[in-house]
DNA sequence: CTGAGGGCTGTTTTT
DNA sequence: CAGCCCTCAG
């Protein structure tokens, strides 16, 4: 396969892909074969990029059925379409997040992990559910763990890309004895209901694609051309699965930013971006630096910020815009004053000509949202938010979505017990176990056993009767041929009595309910007539898939809401983010570790990336928390960023007049060292490194300097904080045995090797490298329960009749 | 079997 | 503070 050879120069500024587009851009659009990784720093025109390529891969020949762009959000991938759409109209490219197309090919390969093809997908409420009733069922393990806990951590094995089958063996000595026992039984639930979770909807496809090779290689052969966007928030099972389909045509292109890489806890390896071209040895490495959004002082704030994180490669961001307004910094009284400040300044600019749509709110937790919506509302300002809890998550509308899911999946146990007495028809907790016990003795679903005469024995009269109802009513609804969604879901509301219960009720929140699932109805009836072929898997697996986020109107002439992890990929006039306080960004559960810290100051970056104009930064004094108002403390990062781009306000009351413009004294006195500190040895990290990404990381320096004398201010910076001291007789040893390359172990990863030691004593990062994982961990070694161990060999499990 | 009320807990980000 | 679970009385 010969590598096609760079048309010479006038063929490419006669290309009308190319027009507009700096030396960079044009290099990565008329990349045709062969591995290409895009760096491309925010607002650098990374979609314009890959939308130009696409289109120049089209008019080069390439067929459409052979690309496949993936993102991560169908926000994004509705974005590239629309893009693609306007460049090449009616081209079939396949462009859709991960999880959707791996749907795809799951419905049609489901049969090779045991599935059905019309398996169901778990949502965060069923699997939920599901970890309780596990846990009810296994009681032994109940006061060890929780439910949430335990969801969690099945999600997290399953990121790393752990089995079921596989963690029972790998584990088996280590310790976890809770996930080893649940985990694996967890799987065989979801199997038995035919129903698979977000992660598996990766897993599952990455466990086909590496035990069918001729599956593999077909697929490989299909997708020539593929487009990873947001490659630095891959995990290892989406790395697996884009590796497996570019291994006869590594025709892989990659683009993404690790300074954006903001989902390291749901899983994403940033080494999969920074490790691209050892995968991936031919690779073309484009970057992307000029900023084509954000004026100089935004620019500016933001890359002052992200100098701060250790572990990064520099990069050069350069925009040629005019310097625009200084960053705007104001410390409020409280969240509720925050609040006011934020749709104050929002109405002053809109007097000013500005238009609603131009303003965007960034907040770090969805629960922040409420207080801003209430002074929204206030002064009328319009607003849409892009929320966490949607139409389809209400109740009343989850209950009749279950009855869907039950014609589609009959074995969606855990949808039959939502809707066993909903409405309400006389079958309670007694019926209920009467029929989970008499399912398990026969190994029947649950609708199975509800029809079977042998159970309605052992049930009352009336809820014998009652249940075999129910049963034939469902059983009906299976059988009878479809008509579209629309009708059914209008049966299953009316038929069922759930609409009438609600409309006859005196409580106004159940009238309220009743409109909603009139509402539902007509959703499913525009869901007909948009998609005549769509069917009921689809019309569940559009609201499976699709978050709120999708409902977001660009064009609506609304301010924004969201949070900073909803923002990527987005840009606004006018941004504002609130709430820069220590403990809620940086979140309070990422300060022990400096590489959840590290993360939690590329969130920021990426909120102030997505100014263009005007960026607000404020955070509150004080802020309610679990009830009582507490005094904050402001973020670290407010230190950070440098001083002369910004504009301070004292918008607080505790201050008097004479105080307020010491407010920046407040804020930054004593500091300059610390904002200083990564100019001092700027050479190397400024180095120029145009070839290998693996430089990346890890830049170790000496950490900064700490401070020993007590600040003198009001506001206490968290970076000045004293970390918990350690104490003990471990300490010496502690000490003495921490050295690059040795062996450690920890309770539930098991041994591994040092590979990263940074920081001071009182809190020394550590990155383990995991043998018997394979995956590697940060922790800080004084809080963590790593110990060295005498073993020198890591790559045998430790025996444990010896330990 | 149902509904109300008390106690407990947890508390980020999302496909 | 909110949401969930459990208990208890009807």
């Amino acid at each position: 396969m010969a590598r096609q050879a760079l048309p010479p120069f006038d063929e490419r500024s006669n290309n009308p892909w190319c027009d507009g587009l700096n030396a960079q851009q044009t290099e990565a659009v008329l990349h045709r074969d062969g591995p290409l990784l895009v760096v491309a720093g925010p607002g650098s025109g990374k979609t314009r990029v890959v939308t130009y390529r696409i289109a120049q891969l089209l008019s080069a020949g390439v067929r459409p059925s052979q690309i496949l762009a993936l993102t991560f959000t169908n926000k994004a991938a509705d974005e590239m379409k629309r893009r693609v759409a306007t460049l090449v109209p009616e081209a079939a490219v396949t462009i859709g997040t991960f999880h959707r197309f791996c749907v795809l090919l799951l419905r049609r390969y489901a049969r090779l992990v045991g599935l059905t093809e019309t398996f169901s997908i778990f949502d965060a409420d069923d699997t939920l559910q599901l970890c309780r009733e596990i846990l009810k069922q296994n009681p032994k393990y109940s006061l060890s763990t929780t439910p949430s806990e335990l969801l969690h951590r099945i999600s997290h094995v399953k990121s790393k890309g752990i089995l079921a089958s596989e963690f029972s063996s790998r584990h088996a000595d280590q310790g976890d004895f809770v996930l080893e026992a649940l985990y694996p039984e967890y799987q065989q639930n979801l199997l038995r209901c035919n129903a698979a979770d977000f992660d598996d909807l990766l897993l599952h496809v990455a466990t086909i694609l590496r035990s069918s090779p001729d599956l593999r290689r077909d697929l490989d052969s299909r997708y020539r051309y593929i487009m990873v966007d947001e490659y630095q928030d891959t995990n290892v099972v989406q790395y697996a699965i884009v590796r497996a389909l570019s291994v006869d045509h590594p025709n892989l292109a990659a683009t993404g930013d690790p300074d954006q890489s903001i989902y390291g806890w749901r899983g994403a390896d940033i080494r999969n971006i920074l490790e691209f071209e050892k995968d991936y040895p031919s690779a073309k490495v484009v970057r992307l630096e000029q900023n084509y959004r954000s004026t100089p002082n935004i620019l500016k704030v933001a890359d002052g910020l992200i100098a701060h994180n250790r572990f990064r490669k520099p990069k050069l961001l350069f925009t040629e815009t005019s310097a625009g307004a200084p960053v705007s910094l104001t410390v409020f009284q409280d969240h509720f004053a925050e609040a006011d400040g934020v749709s104050e300044r929002i109405i002053q600019t809109l007097h000013a000509g500005a238009s609603a749509r131009e303003f965007a709110i960034l907040y770090r937790a969805s629960h922040q949202s409420r207080i801003l919506e209430q002074s929204l509302r206030r002064r009328g300002i319009p607003y849409q938010i892009v929320r966490g809890t949607s139409f389809f998550q209400r109740k009343e509308v989850k209950d009749v979505l279950a009855y869907l899911q039950l014609i589609q999946n009959e074995r969606h146990d855990l949808c039959f017990l939502r809707i066993l007495n909903i409405p309400r028809r006389g079958l309670g907790h007694v019926a209920q176990r009467r029929l989970q016990n008499f399912a398990e003795q026969q190994v029947l679903s649950l609708l199975a056993a509800s029809g079977d005469t042998e159970l309605h024995r052992q049930l009352s009269k009336p809820a014998a009767k009652s249940m075999a109802r129910m049963h034939d009513w469902i059983r009906n609804l299976q059988s009878t041929p479809s008509q579209g969604v629309g009708p059914l879901v209008r049966r299953i509301v009316e038929e069922s009595g759930y609409l009438d219960q609600l409309r006859g009720s005196n409580v106004p929140e159940e009238v309220e309910r009743a409109e909603n699932l009139e509402e539902l109805i007509g959703d499913a009836v525009e869901f007909d007539l948009q998609h005549p072929d769509g069917g009921l898997d689809g019309f569940l697996e559009r609201i499976a898939l699709i978050n709120d986020v999708d409902a977001w109107d660009p064009t609506s002439e609304r301010v924004t809401l969201m949070t900073l992890h909803a923002a990527k990929g987005l840009e606004f006039p006018r941004v504002f983010v609130v709430g820069i306080e220590h403990d809620l960004l940086p979140h309070r559960r990422s300060q022990d570790d400096e590489m959840q810290l590290e993360e939690e100051r590329r969130l920021l970056f990426v909120g102030i990336t997505r100014a263009e104009q005007e960026l607000y930064l404020s955070f509150a004094r004080q802020r309610m928390q679990n009830g009582s108002m507490r005094t904050t403390i402001a973020s670290q990062f407010l230190l950070e960023i440098p001083r002369e781009s910004v504009l301070c306000h004292d918008a607080s009351v505790s201050v008097g007049p004479a105080d307020r413009e010491s407010f920046e004294e407040e804020l930054w006195d004593g500091h300059d060292e610390i904002c200083l500190d990564h100019d001092g040895d700027g050479d190397e990290e400024c180095a120029e490194d145009d070839s290998a990404l693996d430089t990346y990381v890890p830049i170790v320096r000496p950490a900064p300097p700490r401070d020993t004398e007590p600040p003198r201010t009001k506001i206490e910076p968290a970076a000045r904080l004293d970390p918990p001291s350690l104490s003990g007789p471990d300490r010496a040893i502690q000490e003495a045995e921490l050295r690059l390359g040795s062996t450690v172990v920890h309770p539930d990863y098991g041994p591994g090797k040092l590979i990263r030691i940074t920081g001071q004593p009182p809190r020394r990062s550590v990155t383990v490298q995991f043998a018997l994982a394979g995956s590697a961990q940060t922790f800080i070694w004084e809080l963590s329960p790593l110990r060295p161990s005498r073993a020198a060999n890591v790559a045998e499990p430790p025996d444990p009749r010896r330990g």
